[in-house]
RNA sequence: GGCUCCGUAGCUCAAUUGGAUAGAGCAACGCUCUUCUAAAGCGUAGGUUACUGGUUCGAACCCAGUCGGAGUCACCA
């Protein structure tokens, strides 16, 4: 428990203090779980004491163990070892013995407490004119498990995303459905209505190109490739860096759609009508998708209302001479001072910038939620955005400055690379979902049932967790022939560890009988001692925004538990007062088990 | 090119934030089910932590340089 661990601090504060005549604050005190190849629950490595008291590390552990072993309080100490400068201390059978029944009577033993803060997390936030990929089930995962790990830990958390359903991206959609539609709809085609919206995206798309690939033999075409600057491009690399242009002057579909984007930016009636029928079909699949993940949200912003947000700050900011106005009409924002450069909030034409819309955004969250900090789960490329948009609103000096945090993660790769949408390679979620549900009960058919509540939390186990354990700083591989893998260090593996509970449980019955004078052994002194640490181990979850250190740590509990299933019989125990013991140690860990894992979003089965 | 991040077993990831002999899973090869659920357990094999130097009692982790990869450097989001 955290309180053994701040005695044992202070007992070797006032151990110095006593022996050396020297005072050492907490701080020059390194306490960590002692390695499993040696004897012993904690280490006190003792090297960072050498320098400040001028002994030897041995001499120093030699001393200190003699006090400490006399000193911690009522004889928790049942021995010491000293190697090499490292204190091991065993904490007696009676000592973890109780710290048992501190975890029964303390239902709150497992979670850090911290005061309560009003916190605003913000994740997902898809574009409206595709289905949300496996790039959005990492933020959504990330996002939901650190509004869960918040909340455990006493936070008001508040959940929000923010929906791009305006802009050049929809309008797509909307005109290739118009042109080529011919009145069809999710429910006559019968596909989800999200993947239909993105169906015509992807037309749109198609035909583009089959009209840029006419025009790159038109006369116009072959004059603009003769007389293009970097002469070292081939052909095809020339074209390929030129489609955006293209699309801005010479397209004809270009055109269409950035009329269409105009004609909605003045509220065209049949415009809006048509945008208002296409996201509400996104909007109706993505619910599904959400559904599937067992995520939910507190309030949804959408870019439409939110875009033209901001302007008031620029404003008051160019007043207060926080930004400043160029000649053009333009106003900007230097953040040379902070190591950043210039950045621009408003066009010469008053019109705003991704920026500008943050701006304001962030100040209306505060206004409608208090929120002393705010998350943002959005991908490693913003990462200079978010530094710029901090950098910007600290400048500002708005109230909630401090409590900005970019939640940054790093792209999901597959096995062959990227995922690009152009080539066809990215990864539906709905599809993956789909899949390692299949694979949960294909599995499951092997074994002989087919509850359909339970392969679904085993097969959407095995993609969270597979996801989760990742530190979200880093790249990584999603190999989807991997992710349904149900054996080794996944979600199901876990899942099992909690069912062998379970099943114990079931069969114990009510048996009620007390384990006064039971001993634990070294197999339960290590879970115990495991199971004392979560709380601190969600603490730096929380403080790190870093849920992959929950997936590691009930991923080895499960681990240790499963070999203690294997070596220690619970119902056939040698005593009456083993197996009351036993008993009480695996409901504990069974809940810390399904504490833990709710905190990812992982669910656990009864029978599997 | 500037800035930022990353590089650990064949593959996917850890390593209690500078601590002990760098650990797991997958893949490979052995062994263990009339036993509280074998989606499990045990064992074997696999490493110059990209490289070179430095800092110190101690470096995968900090510093410098080199090599390799990614992101970003829009009046896009």
């Amino acid at each position: 428990m955290t309180d053994i661990l701040k005695e044992i601090e202070n007992v070797t504060i006032t151990g110095v203090k006593v022996i050396y005549q020297k005072d050492i604050t907490a701080e020059d005190i390194l306490i960590t779980p002692t390695k499993k190849e040696h004897q012993g629950d904690y280490t006190l490595v003792t090297f960072s004491l050498a320098k400040k008291l001028q002994q030897s590390p041995q001499n120093i552990a030699v001393k200190l163990s003699e006090y400490i072993k006399q000193n911690l309080l009522s004889s928790s100490v049942s021995a010491t070892e000293i190697v090499q400068g490292f204190l091991n201390i065993s904490l007696s059978p009676s000592f973890w013995s109780s710290a048992l029944d501190e975890m029964v009577s303390d239902p709150d033993y497992w979670k850090p407490s911290h005061t309560p803060e009003k916190i605003l997390v913000e994740f997902s936030s898809p574009n409206t004119n595709k289905p949300l990929h496996l790039g959005h089930i990492r933020n959504i995962l990330l996002g939901w498990a650190s509004y869960k790990m918040l909340k455990a830990s006493g936070h008001d958390v508040s959940r929000v995303q923010i929906v791009n359903d305006r802009g050049i991206a929809i309008c797509k959609s909307m005109l290739a459905w118009s042109k080529f539609g011919e009145g069809q709809t999710p429910e006559s085609i019968g596909m989800k209505s999200d993947h239909f919206v993105g169906e015509w995206y992807v037309r749109f798309e198609k035909e583009f190109l089959k009209e840029y690939t006419a025009w790159q033999q038109t006369d116009t075409s072959k004059e603009i490739f003769d007389n293009r600057n970097e002469k070292e491009l081939s052909e095809a690399e020339f074209f390929k860096s030129y489609k955006n242009h293209y699309f801005n002057t010479y397209s004809k579909l270009g055109l269409e759609a950035r009329e269409m984007l105009l004609k909605w930016e003045a509220h065209d009636p049949v415009t809006i009508q048509l945008w208002k029928k296409m996201n509400a079909w996104v909007y109706a699949g993505f619910g599904e998708t959400y559904k599937k993940l067992g995520v939910e949200f507190d309030k949804l912003y959408y870019e439409s209302d939110t875009y033209l947000l901001g302007k008031d700050i620029v404003e008051e900011g160019l007043k207060r001479k926080v930004f400043y106005q160029k000649g053009d009409g333009s106003i900007w924002v230097d953040l040379t001072q902070q190591g950043l450069d210039h950045k621009l909030l408003l066009r010469a034409d008053g019109t705003s910038v991704y920026m500008t819309q943050d701006l304001g955004t962030a100040q209306k969250r505060f206004e409608e939620f208090g929120a002393e900090r705010m998350v943002y789960v959005v991908g490693d490329e913003q990462n200079y955005h978010f530094q710029a948009l901090f950098a910007m609103i600290g400048a500002y000096g708005a109230p909630y400055a401090k409590g900005l945090h970019h939640l940054s993660y790093g792209m999901v790769e597959l096995p062959e690379g990227k995922m690009k949408s152009r080539e066809g390679t990215v990864v539906d979620a709905d599809d993956l979902i789909a899949v390692v549900l299949k694979e949960a009960a294909d599995a499951a058919s092997e074994r002989e049932f087919n509850d359909p509540e339970v392969i679904r939390k085993i097969g959407m186990a095995a993609l969270k967790f597979f996801i989760v354990k990742v530190d979200h700083r880093k790249r990584m591989v999603f190999d989807p022939k991997a992710s349904v893998d149900l054996q080794g260090q996944t979600g199901p593996y876990i899942q099992n560890a909690y069912v062998r509970i379970q099943s114990i449980l079931r069969k114990a019955g009510e048996i009620q009988k007390e384990h006064t004078g039971y001993e634990p052994n070294a197999d339960e002194k290590l879970l115990l001692n495991m199971l004392s640490q979560c709380s601190q181990v969600i603490d730096s979850a929380v403080r790190e925004y870093n849920p992959a250190l929950i997936a590691n740590y009930t991923y080895a509990l499960a681990k240790e538990y499963h070999r203690y299933y294997h070596d220690v019989k619970v119902l056939h125990a040698e005593s009456d007062a083993a197996m009351a013991f036993r008993l009480k140690l695996i409901r504990i860990i069974g809940e810390n088990i399904q504490n833990t894992m709710d905190l990812l979003g992982i669910e656990m089965p009864e029978r599997m």
